[in-house]
DNA sequence: ACAACATTTGGACGGCGTACAGCAAGAGTT
DNA sequence: AACTCTTGCTGTACGCCGTCCAAATGTTGT
């Protein structure tokens, strides 16, 4: 009497589960870097032998990419699927959302752009983002592209920023980095270049939350500005000491793409 | 007496120099991806024995860390040094020409993004790019978080893009990439997400210098737009003779991202 | 009970980065 | 020229890596 989906498998019961094994691997990731995520290592800390690890994935790139999309996985879809909110606010607590969420686990966002975005969660996300951008006017194509700018810049960002840390173990807090940046900058000679000093502080300044949301306002205004020169200004506005509003970029902003 | 600078060291002469290592390295990368550049494979290829090269480098990281400077100071610096031109197709032809460049080594791409880009190369190109858009007409402080942004995009771009073709070697074309996006695209299920067909095609289109030119110039509409809607009309600007501090805010940013 | 199968293990293979000791080769000194 | 000192390269070895193979163990179906 079998049921055809019940059917428990011939032999013994599993020690484990995928699960379990991801779990120790991100582990071992945050403890020791990327380089620590090892297969030894990650049967040593569930306990068996290494090799045990090859009953429940083909091989370690499998590990990774499961790793990759648990971690996807992880992300809060509810900061962002509030559609009562303006949604340019909607894109920016997805981008903090990934952002705090990767930056949890530094030593897992070098696997995660090593390798193709393809799982299940990489879509979910683009299409969640997708979905977004047409809600926020854009048409099809528009959004298609502009969810790729926000992914590439969103995944780019995090990816520099967990990559100028060199040591392994969890990222230390902003203002820690930032001074290590500033002190790495300035003891640099910067050979003849203008503004050594000016420059080590800004260049400090990357890694920030500030920096962040002002790449991502920057694009959201470039997205926006050519599809909706008049409908926005819901959200957040300019927060410096700008006059204008800037309605439409200069006269060296008409020129195209090299449209195929 | 010898002259101090003309002081050849003692010992015997040495068998070869760090940038036939590099070049060794490269080749190694371009041919096998990312995981052939093992320090026994450089040596094999130069000839000597595998612990040959650490006469030449502390350790297989400052190899990397060579390697990626030597990649980046293969950059054409004259196709965007032109003050000519208007300084968005200055900026246009810097981004294209290091996609060019860096999607030629498509196995560095990963070792490049995956430690920090420190090196004097990497410095003397963000020093460039921050110089542009001052010549642009945007402040020092716009200037450095748009040099971070555009950094941040084009070598996000680049890294995702080479991070979606799962094989070792020299890229693709573009468009044998694109057909075989298009193909992965719709042969996933995508559950019950609207439109698979064409977001099947939209996806597929991420990884083309279509794609890559037009985030680049939302990019650029966002940064202009809130800071020269009016006088940038030629890159023949002043020639930023006493440019303020640039002073970056530290870490004022709260939200986001902390450890643990 | 028996057979079929999944799971796990011990052991091994090749490759990796790299440390250590020894040998050859050139420069400086006598 | 002989000696020494410094440097470059090699042989060897250690520990770690990912992964395969054969055997042992446990579980289900007949």
């Amino acid at each position: 009497m079998s049921v055809p989906g019940m059917r428990r498998r011939r032999g013994p019961c599993r020690a484990l589960t995928e699960d379990e094994i991801l779990e120790a691997a991100l582990d071992l990731l945050d403890e020791g870097g990327p380089h620590a995520a090892s297969v030894r290592g990650i049967a040593a800390r569930v306990g068996v032998a290494p090799n045990a690890v090859y009953t429940y994935f083909p091989d370690k790139a499998a590990v990774i990419k499961g790793l990759v999309e648990r971690l996807l996985g992880g992300v809060d879809h509810d900061v962002f699927a509030d559609r009562e909110q303006p949604w340019r606010q909607r894109v920016e607590a997805l981008a903090l959302e990934l952002r705090a969420h990767l930056s949890a686990h530094p030593g897992a966002v070098p696997l995660m752009i090593g390798g193709p975005m393809n799982g299940p969660q990489a879509l979910a996300l683009n299409e969640r983002l997708l979905q977004l951008l047409a809600d926020a006017g854009l048409n099809p194509t528009d959004a298609a592209r502009a969810s790729y700018l926000l992914i590439v810049y969103v995944f780019g960002s995090i990816a520099l920023e967990v990559a100028d840390v060199h040591q392994a173990g969890p990222l230390p807090p902003e203002s820690e980095r930032i001074t290590t940046r500033e002190a790495a900058f300035s003891a640099t000679p910067t050979e003849g270049f203008p503004g050594s000093a000016e420059a080590a502080a800004a260049m400090a300044g990357y890694v920030s939350t500030e920096q962040y949301l002002w790449g991502l306002g920057r694009i959201l205004d470039g997205v926006t500005a050519r599809v909706a020169p008049l409908a926005n200004l819901t959200a957040r506005g300019a927060t410096t000491d700008d006059p204008e509003p800037a309605e439409m970029p200069g006269p060296a902003g008409r020129r195209g793409i090299h449209s195929a």
